[in-house]
DNA sequence: ATACGAATTCTTTTT
DNA sequence: GAATTCGTAT
């Protein structure tokens, strides 16, 4: 049964809504059996409907069950993420945006590559790293200047400069390997849509209806290409709750929830409050939190269910008794009563906590399941071997040239690389063709003739995989490469004092291969084309997990842990630094974010929650001690229990969290430490006036604009060269003059 | 060119 | 503590 709100939702007729969607409300439902509802009751063809969701996994669940209430009509509806959609349109309609049909996908790793090249190449001072360099080009292209126009942005500072000077050289590289990276894919795809639209217009007449979930965390860009999409119908449903809004660190910007309202005037708006997940209990401690966050609109979120168990607050002595605290629970539960149906999510702030986690879980023999982590298309032999079908696909990928020309390794070392590429620059020509020239000339001395054996070695694997490929499925292909370079004995020679773990990538081999093959099952027009474009989209969530089903235990990040629910959640890790993450310490608008990301963990749970905490850490490989989470003190309900567990002393405890309660913690740029300043004495005094300049530990130089007591903090706002104008905490930022 | 060991930096979160 | 980079020996 749905609820009247739900049932407004899944009827609305047309015309734009924004559906407010607090957790456990039973948004996905609506979203799905009103994509059933349009199609069955108001005539409207699945393939005029697209819903864009945040994961290639949320789709597919919508899909499923699209695909359970109207049987195959569902498949039709176009849907996936921002991303994925995109890359389908550029596939199709991109060449008036100069993006060729086959191109390929550069991920942040080989966009990072190419930066680390072009700067090289530019002789840019080693001030800043390639990533800072990426990050800065990356927030170019999604800040909303969506043409050419770079250099037209106020820039401010050293690195902008530098930046705007790689990314010209940046962008000229990637038209000449084919490549468009995850910022193109949205921007191009912006541009056609809206600069070229008889070229768009299939794209732009198609949709009646569009659908956007997790709208809290599209960017502007994305925002536009929705928008772009539904104009003509203006049938544009979008659901989000700010709350839950976790990702403007990567350019979300709930700013998007007021400009569907400026854009779209009439738009109903509907509230779904009642949550249907969890105990009043935790909605209670949920709610606790997050209504102390600042500027946020007046909401609440109710349930009928029971009260049920009480939220508890577990304090440990140091990690790996929070894990064993963890996994001990589990083990008791899983004997009990209810054991068959149960999940288990435990849930952490960073992906380097969830290893003490594994280790209690498989000291307990209780199986997991890990999302995120080094991904396992990031994992080195995974990419080697991406690379290589990469460069069968498209030999002008030069990314992909550089990783696996010396894999394994034949003796093109770092010289003759850039010889083969200078090579390939001068004459306009591939560096696979490149190479193959030059393995070929006589009497010069351009290659050594060690060389240029190698060379010749290369040029003919490549090209006899190639051909061996041709009209071949991507297995096939997979199965050429690995013998033709062997590659097997490649990986166990990498490896050859850790065999367990030449044994480990081996299996990540062949779980490359059984994706492969259930690619080609899977899709009628499976082709390596859409394969690579497949596997540069997929996140952790949808990863290849070979024994879903029985498991039952999930080991996640919080940010991944969105939109999944379990029936007892452990937030694990509930310290200063850690939630809140010490690098959300030197802005207000982050600080928020972390509230929001602690809220969205606790939500997960259905019927119990748990938030541990430990007393001492390993940070760094040293043992560090901790400071409880404001979020934990905020927790004052008489219900709530707090408990001990392993071998600490509750009153020296008791004690350090009085002693905390009157310092404000100071964070440096080394770490935790035991950094902590009395905050009363030196507040008295202003410590800078307008106009001064300043020092930030990270943001580098800055002037202050302006600056005014917030008890017994002094609130600044900096406007830094490089960084743009930032409102800071002197406690946290802790500012010093220059 | 590569292999090995020492020194170094590093950790948010991800399409 | 781990992963990556750097320096030296082969």
């Amino acid at each position: 049964m749905l609820n009247f709100e739900q049932t407004q939702a899944v009827e609305h007729s047309r015309g734009p809504v924004l559906v407010v969607s607090g957790p456990g409300s039973g948004k996905t439902r609506v979203i799905t059996e009103r994509i059933a509802n349009l199609i069955n009751s108001r005539n409207v063809p699945p393939w005029k409907i697209l819903a864009i969701t945040f994961t290639n996994k949320a789709a597919k669940e919508m899909k499923e069950r699209v695909d359970i209430l109207l049987g195959s009509p569902g498949q039709a509806v176009m849907g996936g993420t921002f991303h994925a959609t995109c890359a389908r349109i550029l596939r199709q309609a991109g060449s008036a945006v100069g993006v060729p049909n086959d191109f390929v996908i550069y991920d942040t790793d080989d966009s990072e590559s190419v930066v680390k090249s072009v700067m090289k190449e530019l002789n840019t001072p080693e001030q800043f790293t390639p990533r800072q360099i990426r990050n800065r080009i990356s927030s170019f292209k999604t800040s909303g200047h969506l043409t050419e126009s770079v250099s037209s942005i106020p820039g401010n500072g050293f690195l902008d400069e530098i930046s705007i000077k790689v990314l010209r050289e940046y962008d000229r590289r990637l038209r000449q390997s084919g490549a468009v990276d995850f910022d193109d894919l949205l921007n191009k795809t912006h541009l056609l849509l809206t600069e070229y639209k008889s070229d768009a217009a299939t794209f732009l007449n198609r949709f009646e209806h569009v659908l956007v979930d997790e709208f809290q965390d599209t960017n502007r860009v994305q925002y536009e290409i929705a928008k772009s999409l539904a104009g003509k119908s203006r049938n544009f449903f979008i659901v989000g709750d700010e709350d839950q809004s976790i990702y403007s660190w990567r350019a979300a910007d709930v700013q998007n929830f007021q400009r569907f309202k400026d854009d779209f005037p009439e738009a109903d708006v509907i509230y779904l409050g009642q949550n249907y997940r969890s105990t009043g209990n935790i909605i209670r401690a949920a709610e606790t939190i997050i209504n102390k966050s600042s500027g946020r609109s007046e909401k609440t979120l109710w349930t009928e269910n029971t009260d049920g168990d009480a939220v508890r607050i577990m304090v440990t002595g140091n990690s790996e008794e929070e894990a064993w605290f963890v996994a001990n629970q589990i083990e008791d539960k899983l004997s009990g009563a209810l054991s068959e149906t149960n999940t288990y999510g435990i849930l952490y702030r960073t992906n380097a906590q969830s290893r003490a986690f594994e280790e209690a879980l498989i000291g307990l023999g209780i199986p997991y399941r890990l999302v995120g982590g080094t991904r396992f298309y990031e994992r080195k032999e995974i990419k080697d071997l991406i690379a290589y079908l990469r460069l069968v696909h498209n030999e002008h990928d030069s990314v992909a040239f550089q990783r696996v020309v010396n894999i394994p390794p034949r003796g093109i070392g770092a010289r003759t690389l850039a010889t083969v590429l200078g090579y390939a620059h001068e004459h306009a020509i591939s560096a696979v063709a490149a190479l193959a020239k030059l393995a070929i000339t006589d009497g010069t001395e351009i290659i050594g003739s060690r060389a240029k054996k190698a060379a010749a070695q290369f040029t003919s694997d490549y090209d006899y995989i190639t051909q061996a490929s041709e009209n071949r499925s991507v297995a096939d292909t997979l199965d050429q490469i690995i013998h033709r370079t062997g590659f097997k004995d490649y990986i166990f020679k990498l490896d050859k004092e850790q065999p367990d773990r030449a044994d480990s990538r081996w299996e990540n081999v062949e779980e490359l291969l059984n994706v492969a093959v259930q690619y080609q099952e899977s899709d009628d027009e499976a082709s390596l084309a859409t394969f690579l474009e497949q596997v540069a989209l997929v996140s952790d969530v949808d990863q290849p997990d070979g024994t879903s089903d029985q498991v039952q235990v999930t080991l996640t990040t919080l940010h991944s842990a969105k939109g999944l629910e379990f029936s007892t959640v452990f937030l694990v890790g509930m310290e200063e630094g850690l939630l809140p993450h010490q690098r959300s310490f030197d802005t207000q608008e982050m600080l928020e974010e972390e509230r929001r990301l602690c809220y969205v963990g606790m939500t997960r749970a259905k019927n119990q929650l748990f938030m541990t905490r430990s007393i001492n850490r390993y940070l760094y490989g040293r043992s560090t001690s901790t400071i409880s989470s404001r979020y934990l003190d905020e927790l004052t309900q008489p219900e709530i229990e707090r408990e001990h567990y392993g071998d600490i002393d509750p009153i020296a405890e008791d004690a350090q969290r009085n002693r905390t309660n009157s310092y404000s913690y100071r964070r440096n740029s080394f770490g935790l430490k035991d950094a902590r300043i009395e905050a009363d004495e030196t507040n008295t005094q202003p410590p800078f006036s307008p106009g001064d300049k300043v020092r930030h530990g990270r943001f580098g130089l800055g002037t202050v604009i302006s600056i005014k007591p917030d008890g017994k903090d002094w609130e600044i706002q900096v406007a830094f060269e490089s960084q743009g104008v930032r409102r800071l905490y002197q406690s946290f930022a802790q500012l010093v003059a220059a």
